[in-house]
DNA sequence: CTCCTTTGTCTTTTT
DNA sequence: GACAAAGGAG
């Protein structure tokens, strides 16, 4: 033990040996916090605690599997210490004891998407108009006050004059309402309901703090209020807790982090030790430099002084590209240059601020048979065809899952639409049953017609699945379902490259149940669905890939690479015009932690680049140097501009180089976004003018009587033979010239 | 009443 | 360029 102490630094030794009472580790990054954290396992177990009362929470899955596995390779007992995520840590506590807070153990997991369409349904049912209120704003609401605690009664009573705080607590209340109804959580719900049964169950929050005797929480920068709250119960009677962050690193305010629970830690934990791991250990000076001097222009944070002994390193360099196109290229080709340095495809990372960024890189790269992986943006989970599936599964579990169940009652067609559905809901509401329970008599609804055999029959389909969950295993269920539902039927029979791609997916998704039946001692039905609901894509990351890899900063964040590109470094991307915008100047400072993290992430070599030009959402936006240009230290960095107007060297689509037309120029350092309008279509060519007869492929032949420029296309109004006047826009509707 | 076609909105970031 | 909601045809 003492020679494997010896390996750490006196500030890391300080932190392992501190097992009891307080602890609040302010590690910056790349400073080895996963290495104190492991051995501090590792070293209580050898003082004799046993690794089934040490607990510790990560903010990934991933994170958690690999410190397991790091625990394990110091100490063979470790595996027996949990290590979760908060949320998948509460799930597993509700499962046992959430029927003394009103709910039963087979509850449904809703995810952000299902959560929506709840809140959808619910301002239908009110006719509240979404254009005051979006859907999405009003969820978002909620799962703040829940991270914060506050019940829907409490806002409401504390609601003042504000109307649309008024239209959010109605919203809310009911939302709380129907999530019980459906015997469903949302992800907040997670934490705020354990929290609940801890503070109502006295016995039950004993029974966890005689078990969890030793806590640990890594990224404590980005745990909510909540959270927090819940860690505090559970530390409450042996105080033996350690926490790890930093407050630059602390990137998920708009999720319900609070900076400030660093700062409480050492009020409500008056004994608390505080240790700062300060010397980084990862990155070259001239990026430490750089991250250190983007941060400097922070206010309050926690004073630090983070230091390396690594060499000095090269430049930093910063690419600015005329197009988002050469910015791909310059970055894909620039891996291959690397590459023949002696880096591998795996040494590389490209970060971007938000997924829409990854396409035009991934193109390239596929381009150039660069191997990649990319992390994030449509998770695996979140496909349609997927979901579908596992909206199945839910409702077999849980029939009073009228999300799920609405979901799918109509998927594949067999002719419930809405207003059946409308009708078979209101027998539920006025009978005080679950819309699962009303279809069940279908012959006692009212005017449902010759719709009651569709409604009968799915009852039965659904009722037969939940017999066959009972003797079939996961895999054959899916199969089952998918079979009897003629669902990889239909997609056959489309036939189109993406129906094929959905039924692959879905044969993916049946691998996915094999492996967890394989991986798994104990399998049921509901342990998969929450393994579903619980992962993130980053979860997948294996290190034995040799690929390039793709993610958003977010992901990144406890990553490190030895060449870090950063794109799309441009005012309106990075930082987001949200934060640009919002007149809260604390929305920019987490931009720029978010910059901080991201140059933070490189080992050896780190690359920024942006555009001048950009498509976004269709169109192309010109964009400014992002304003943190000018925040880093200049004499670091090596500035290259490409020419303007060089020739465009690849293109994927068929808009070759002599259907590309010069973007109009506009005035530089202003944020396209606030010129969004663009007067003139770009790659759209007519091969028609006014007085022209063209064709479309439904109403036949017709004489243009106007051009018009609209967005990124031209409306067309076109006089047809057959069916008259019509405007139509001459790209989306594929008009010929006759 | 359902289904298909057209129109509108969207894009932060994720457990 | 993607997807859901609205709108219109059968």
């Amino acid at each position: 033990m003492k020679e494997r102490l010896n390996t750490l630094n006196p500030m890391q030794r300080e932190a392992v040996l501190k097992t009891d009472g307080a602890l609040l580790l302010l590690a910056g990054a790349g400073s080895g916090k996963t290495r104190v954290l492991t051995h501090r396992i590792a070293y209580l177990i050898e003082q004799g605690v046993r690794p089934f009362n040490i607990l510790a929470i990560t903010f990934t899955n991933k994170a958690a599997r690999e410190m397991k596995e790091r625990v394990f390779n110091i100490c063979e007992e470790g595996n027996q210490v949990l290590v979760s995520t908060f949320h998948s840590l509460c799930v597993r506590i509700l499962r046992r004891d959430i029927d003394k807070i009103g709910y039963t153990n087979k509850f449904t997991i809703y995810d952000s998407d299902d959560s929506e369409r709840l809140i959808k349904d619910i301002m239908k049912d009110y006719k509240i108009n979404d254009d005051l209120l979006s859907p999405k704003a009003a969820l978002n609401e909620i799962g703040r006050q829940k991270d914060k605690l506050i019940t829907a009664t409490t806002y409401a009573q504390n609601v003042d004059s504000d109307f649309r705080k008024k239209l959010i607590a109605d919203i809310y209340i009911a939302y709380e309402e129907r999530l019980k109804a459906n015997n469903s959580l949302d992800f907040d719900d997670l934490i705020f309901k354990t929290v609940q049964l801890f503070v109502n169950n006295p016995d039950v929050l004993e029974y966890y703090q005689e078990r969890f005797k030793y806590i640990m929480v890594d990224e404590y920068q980005d745990t909510s209020t909540s959270q927090y709250t819940l860690i505090k119960l559970l530390a409450n009677k042996y105080k033996n807790i350690c926490v790890v962050g930093d407050d630059d690193q602390s990137i998920y305010g708009w999720r319900g982090a609070d900076i400030n629970n660093i700062l409480d830690f050492e009020k409500d934990f008056k004994d608390a030790q505080v240790i700062k791991l300060e010397q980084n250990y990862r990155s070259s000076k001239t990026i430490l430099d750089t991250a250190n001097f983007v941060i400097k222009n922070n206010f309050g944070r926690k004073e630090k002084n983070l230091w390396t002994e690594n060499e000095q390193g090269s430049l930093i360099n910063y690419e600015k590209c005329n197009s988002d196109r050469e910015e791909a290229v310059f970055v894909a080709n620039e891996i291959l240059n690397k590459m023949k340095d002696g880096y591998s495809y795996k040494d590389f990372a490209i970060l971007y601020r938000n997924n829409s960024l990854s396409r035009i890189l991934e193109e390239q790269l596929v381009f150039l048979s660069i191997p990649y992986k990319l992390y994030g943006g449509v998770n695996f989970y979140g496909r349609k065809e997927i979901k579908d599936i596992i909206s199945y599964l839910k409702v077999l579990e849980n029939p009073d899952d009228e999300i799920s169940l609405k979901r799918i009652i109509n998927v594949p067609k067999r002719g419930i639409g809405d207003a059946t559905i409308l009708k078979a809901s209101e027998y539920a509401l006025n009978n005080n049953i679950t819309l699962f329970e009303a279809l069940s008599k279908a012959d006692e609804i009212s005017d449902l017609g010759r719709k009651t055999k569709s409604v009968v029959d799915f009852y039965s389909l659904i009722s037969d699945f939940i017999k066959k969950a009972g003797e079939l295993s996961i895999p054959d269920l899916i199969d089952y379902i998918l079979y009897k539902t003629e669902y990889t039927e239909e997609l056959r029979k489309e036939g189109t490259d993406e129906a094929l791609g959905r039924i692959s997916n879905l044969e993916e998704f049946v691998s996915k149940a094999v492996e967890y039946e394989e991986s798994e001692e104990d399998v049921s039905l509901t342990k998969f669905l929450e393994e579903v609901s619980l992962v993130a894509d980053i979860d997948s990351m294996e290190d034995g890939d040799n690929v390039v890899t793709l993610m958003t900063l977010h992901s990144s964040k406890g990553l490190e690479f030895p060449v870090v590109f950063i794109v799309g470094f441009e005012e309106g991307i990075f930082p987001t015009y949200r934060a640009l915008t919002s007149g809260n100047p604390t929305d920019i400072e987490e931009e720029r932690r978010l910059l901080y993290v991201g140059i933070t992430r490189a080992k050896k070599e780190l690359y920024i680049t942006n555009a001048k030009s950009r498509l976004q959402h269709g169109r192309y936006i010109n964009n400014a140097t992002s304003s943190f240009f000018k925040e880093m230290p200049q004499e670091l960095i090596n500035i290259k501009e490409k020419p303007e107007k060089q020739k465009i060297s690849f293109s994927t689509s068929e808009e070759t180089s002599n259907k590309y037309r010069p973007q109009p120029s506009y005035k530089p350092n202003v944020s396209a976004y606030l010129k969004r309008d663009i007067p003139a279509p770009k790659n759209v060519f007519l091969d028609f003018q006014v007085g022209d007869t063209v064709k479309h492929f439904k109403f036949g032949q017709g004489t243009v009587l106007k051009i018009e420029p609209a967005g990124a296309d031209y409306e067309v109004t076109i006089s047809f033979d057959n069916v008259g006047e019509k405007k139509l826009m001459a790209n989306l509707s594929k008009l010929k010239k006759a």
